[in-house]
DNA sequence: TTCATTTGACCCCG
DNA sequence: CGGGGTCAAATGAA
């Protein structure tokens, strides 16, 4: 990727206006939708509005990164979201940084081409993050408990003071490729060893997530975090490659909000605690992984740690890391494509692509 | 040969 | 100064 800029402007623009009109036409139809004669509470009905509700905030989500990649890129000073933060829709890694004066200012990025290799070794991260718990149980395939729809490779692991378990460093394989920014890490409770937390930092910029808008609808935006439910008093033996199984939750809704989020993964409403507390208006749910965003405009910077709840009705989700050196899977082999061997995570009716580049940044090497 | 992981070193920041 | 995050050389695996 590169001058991705001022000769992108018109194509960019276009995007833009784009993105806004479906939103536009979304909003209509969620009227609509609303303002239907047999409108009913059911869970059909929620289902479907959420789906619009996601899809209009993505197409926000989608033109604000627009404008904000060319406001960082230096193609658009004057980009009227360079001085806006959108309380809502809050973008990573754009001028939040108190250290932002070079192009790239997120955490994770050691700007790629910075000339200097001992210049900015590190930069402390302002980049929001957030948290999942991840559970999961002895008895399944230890590959899938941890897996969330996106390749990651491992770059680092480190004993973090206090912590009994070591913290795993994590990037998406597609950073060089693809300039994709996201990075997690793993790392496992002290207090139960089945769980796990997953921080998660940036937004995949990359064809996994959606990136550039291009071609691939499969996944989220951000990553799945699966809470599984466990029986108590097994004793996880990560160590030895035992076994882990994702426990199905209950989950109430029906199928239709995952049209198509393929393979068995659903979303508990409930466990999202769908509530009005954030800034949304109307009452919308947020769904954090969808909209990428914990929308609580009081503390997006930092450490804006939400649990977020999915339940998964089936079985093997192909992991790709752990930490504690846990035999990584064979499934992502290249940094090239196709490590989505799983299509766990797909949407693909719907338009469902909500996973424009965050991050966008990275696409500037 | 290519790519992922490991691991010690480096660096930033509080 | 030390903890945490990242780099990158060495190593391993396919």
């Amino acid at each position: 990727m590169d001058n991705y800029g001022a000769d992108n402007s018109n194509v960019e623009f276009n995007r833009i206006i784009n993105e806004l009109t479906q939103g536009r036409d979304l909003v209509q139809q969620l009227q609509l939708h609303l303002n239907a004669p047999n409108y009913n509470s059911s869970a059909s009905f929620e289902n479907t509005r959420e789906i619009l509700l996601h899809n209009i905030q993505s197409k926000f989500d989608k033109a604000l990164s627009i404008l904000q990649y060319n406001s960082t890129t230096g193609d658009n000073s004057n980009s009227p979201l360079t001085h806006s933060t959108s309380p809502a829709i809050p973008v990573f890694g754009v001028s939040d940084s108190p250290r932002s004066s070079p192009p790239h200012s997120e955490d994770s990025d050691r700007d790629l081409e910075s000339k200097d290799p001992h210049a900015a070794r590190k930069r402390k991260s302002t980049t929001p993050r957030w948290t999942k718990q991840v559970q999961i149980h002895p008895g399944a395939p230890l590959e899938g408990t941890l897996d969330d729809g996106f390749s990651w490779r491992k770059y680092g692991q480190k004993d973090i003071l206090g912590a009994k378990h070591p913290r795993g460093y994590y990037r998406c394989t597609l950073r060089h490729v693809q300039g994709c920014l996201a990075t997690k890490q793993v790392q496992r409770s002290d207090e139960d060893p089945t769980i796990f937390e997953v921080t998660y930092r940036g937004r995949h910029t990359c064809s996994q997530g959606g990136g550039g808008g291009a071609s691939a609808s499969n996944v989220h935006p951000a990553p799945l975090p699966l809470v599984v439910t466990i029986p108590q008093n097994q004793e996880p033996n990560l160590g030895n490659h035992e076994q882990y199984q994702l426990i199905p939750a209950p989950h109430q809704n029906s199928p239709e909000i995952l049209l198509d989020f393929q393979k068995n993964l659903s979303i508990s409403k409930d466990d999202f605690n769908f509530n009005t507390h954030h800034d949304h208006p109307n009452n919308v749910p947020y769904i954090p992984p969808y909209s990428n965003f914990p929308s609580s405009s009081s503390s997006h910077l930092n450490t804006d740690h939400q649990d977020y709840t999915f339940v998964t009705n089936s079985s093997t989700i192909p992991i790709n890391n752990f930490v504690e050196n846990y035999p990584p899977s064979s499934n992502n082999m290249s940094a090239g494509t196709s490590q989505m061997n799983n299509a766990d995570y797909q949407f693909n009716s719907m338009g469902f692509e909500s996973n424009f580049p965050y991050n966008y940044q990275g696409f500037s090497s």
